[in-house]
DNA sequence: CCGAGATGTCATTGT
DNA sequence: ACACAATGACATCTC
């Protein structure tokens, strides 16, 4: 690719400054002062923390997602509850033996796949048959078993769960009871499936009565488009609440309920010889989200990012301050650059317009736009520079241009007099010691011997009758017009010819340098703009992982209340170790046994798996 | 005096 | 073929 900078005929260097430019418009792009999305994740995180809250006063606390906190905290529950209220609760289905199968499965209680009927969110007592249970499988269960870590299908998931939790919320209070109760007793789907337990589909189910008022008010809180729902429908549900209510809480606590959602790993007894116990609902999202947060600490390691301390971050990098992960880019060396850089740039920029001026028309030094890139980056409150920028701009244009009000001094920056040909020229260069006269004339004419680079002592050594700089930035027609006006010899045009090649080599190397300078820089600054997108994006997921498990837990809770204000036909609630409620990809919920979704479970569990083969 | 940075120069390559 | 820009490498200077 040809070189963009060719500035020497075209004036300017113009185009070498497109990539720049686009550059930086992209990059002003990328830096949004303070994005809104964050704001709304404060938001979302007061919501949250309400909601955090609530479920705390439903019984579940935080660690209700931590797997072995759960794990811990069931024990000891278990301990506590299983003679007790658990006994009476389950009294009806049998002797302490029962009750301490209960406790186990309890703790595996898991989700059971069920036929649904085809209205949203009616939770109805399901009997499959076996020859349906297999094309139900899929429709059965819920997306949310589908524990693949693909960002579509967690997506997906989500979707699903907030869809499930909608139509619970929207439905739940009217259709779901229509549909229990007009459910006939003699359901051919109970009639034909032979595990079924005897107890008939118990139409009475009081899940109309489950005090969903704080439910609704948690979906409301959970679901944007459920907060459009008319206060009505969730003022409606507040009066259900059964009266039995205290027992079933007592009964169903949230830290042992809580082990209906994640049954299969605590399950010790019910399922060993059964292979992999039914997934539950959420268990592949919540490992999944747990996950990805381990993967999360790993890139907090390894970023110094804290995912705890999320929201800390979320409120710096909020601001989008420019603060940088990078403590090498600290504010002071921050202050530091802007600063000398502010100064270079004024030199600079008065370097390049006095270049343009005293380098004819050629305008060979092809750099003026790139001061103004610094200008433009400076009036950009262009962050994170490292010390290296007020070097690298000091080194630029501490340029000869700035000299060039001398007639001989345009290429003098530092006074470069090595190399130089050891020849009588130089020492014709040399004044005279015979010179005398200390006047100030002969100082100035020191200072600009000192002043005046090799080539041009040369050039007045060998009586060049024109200056260096039209040597050097005449076109190459005017530059044969002028040699060919004067008698030079062949010393002398060689000569020239070598201070034409050399300063153009100069300039070309200064325009080198400063262009690798300027990459250096725009690398750096894309490393600043990088971090920060990762800082974002990490930010962004950690909340994302937050509202998920936020919603994890609310449809736990959900469960436990659905589940626990559940009766059969005889009143009596069931037993979390024979049902389970199971989640439909349509949003129905079903109560089902539990042996018929430890099926569906194991054959969702393999799918997956083979379809990441 | 040493070292780092700045600058000039040369050789080379590519346009 | 020529002019020249770009650039790596080196030398030298300056601080």
């Amino acid at each position: 690719m040809t070189r963009l900078d060719r500035s020497s005929h075209s004036g300017g260097g113009h185009a070498k400054d497109r990539p720049l430019y686009s550059w930086l418009a992209g990059h002003r792009v990328a830096q949004p002062p303070s994005t809104p999305g964050s704001r709304a994740s404060v938001q979302d995180i007061d919501l949250i923390d309400i909601l955090w809250r609530q479920d705390i006063d439903l019984g579940a606390g935080r660690e209700v997602f931590d797997y072995s906190h759960r794990q811990k905290e069931q024990d000891v529950d278990k301990e506590l509850q299983d003679g007790g209220e658990r006994e009476d609760t389950w009294a009806g289905e049998g002797a302490e033996a029962l009750a301490r199968d209960l406790l186990v499965d309890g703790e595996t209680g898991e989700s059971f796949p069920a036929q649904f009927p085809a209205d949203v969110s009616s939770i109805t007592e399901a009997v499959p048959s076996e020859s349906e249970s297999p094309t139900l499988q899929n429709s059965l269960l819920s997306p949310l078993l589908t524990g693949t870590e693909s960002p579509f299908d967690l997506e997906q998931q989500w979707q699903d769960l907030m869809s499930i939790m909608e139509m619970q919320a929207m439905e739940v209070n009217t259709s779901a009871s229509e549909i229990l109760y007009s459910a006939p007793p003699g359901d051919p789907l109970s009639t034909n499936y032979s595990l079924a337990p005897n107890t008939p589909i118990n139409q009475n189910v009081s899940l109309h009565q489950a005090s969903l008022g704080g439910c609704s008010q948690d979906f409301s809180l959970f679901s944007p488009e459920v907060e459009s729902i008319p206060v009505a429908s969730s003022s409606t549900l507040l009066p259900l609440v059964p009266s039995n209510s205290t027992s079933l809480n007592s009964t169903f606590g949230s830290t042992n309920l809580a082990g209906l959602f994640f049954p299969s790993q605590l399950n010790g007894t019910a399922n060993d010889t059964s292979g992999p116990e039914l997934p539950d609902p959420l268990g592949g999202l919540l490992d999944e989200a747990m996950l990805d947060e381990i993967s999360l600490m790993d890139l907090a390691i390894e970023e110094g990012f804290n995912p705890v301390q999320a929201s800390q971050l979320e409120e710096e990098f909020d601001s989008d301050s420019g603060l940088s992960l990078d403590s090498s880019h600290s504010p002071s060396s921050l202050s530091s650059s802007e600063g000398s850089s502010s100064s270079s740039s004024s030199s600079s920029s008065s370097a390049s317009s006095s270049a343009s001026s005293s380098f004819s028309e050629e305008g060979a030094v092809g750099y003026s736009s790139d001061s103004e890139t610094l200008d433009l980056e400076e009036a950009e409150g262009a962050v994170g520079y490292q010390p290296e920028y007020s070097k690298f701009c000091r080194m630029s244009y501490q340029d000869p241009s700035q000299l060039s009000c001398l007639p001989y001094l345009e290429h003098v920056g530092h006074n470069h007099t090595y190399n130089m040909a050891p020849s009588a020229l130089d020492s014709a260069d040399l004044p005279p010691p015979s010179t005398l006269k200390k006047g100030s004339k002969e100082k100035q004419a020191d200072f600009l011997d000192k002043q005046m680079s090799r080539d041009e002592h040369r050039a007045r050594a060998m009586k060049i009758p024109f200056t260096n700089d039209k040597i050097i930035n005449l076109p190459v027609e005017e530059f044969n017009e002028l040699l060919s006006k004067y008698q030079l010899s062949e010393a002398q045009l060689s000569l020239i010819r070598d201070i034409r090649r050399r300063g153009k080599n100069k300039m070309a190397a200064q325009n080198c340098r400063k262009r690798k300078l300027d990459t250096i820089l725009n690398l750096e600054r894309d490393v600043e703009d990088l971090q920060r997108d990762k800082a974002r994006l990490l930010r962004e997921k950690v909340e994302f992982l937050r509202s998920l498990r936020q919603m994890k837990q609310k449809v736990q809770s959900l469960y436990q209340e659905v589940f626990g204000r559940l009766r059969d036909e005889n009143g009596r609630p069931y037993s979390p170790s024979q049902y389970a409620l199971q989640y439909a990809g349509d949003g129905s919920v079903l109560l089902i046994p539990r042996t018929m979704a430890d099926q569906q479970a194991r054959r969702q569990e393999r799918k997956p798996k083979d379809r990441r083969k």
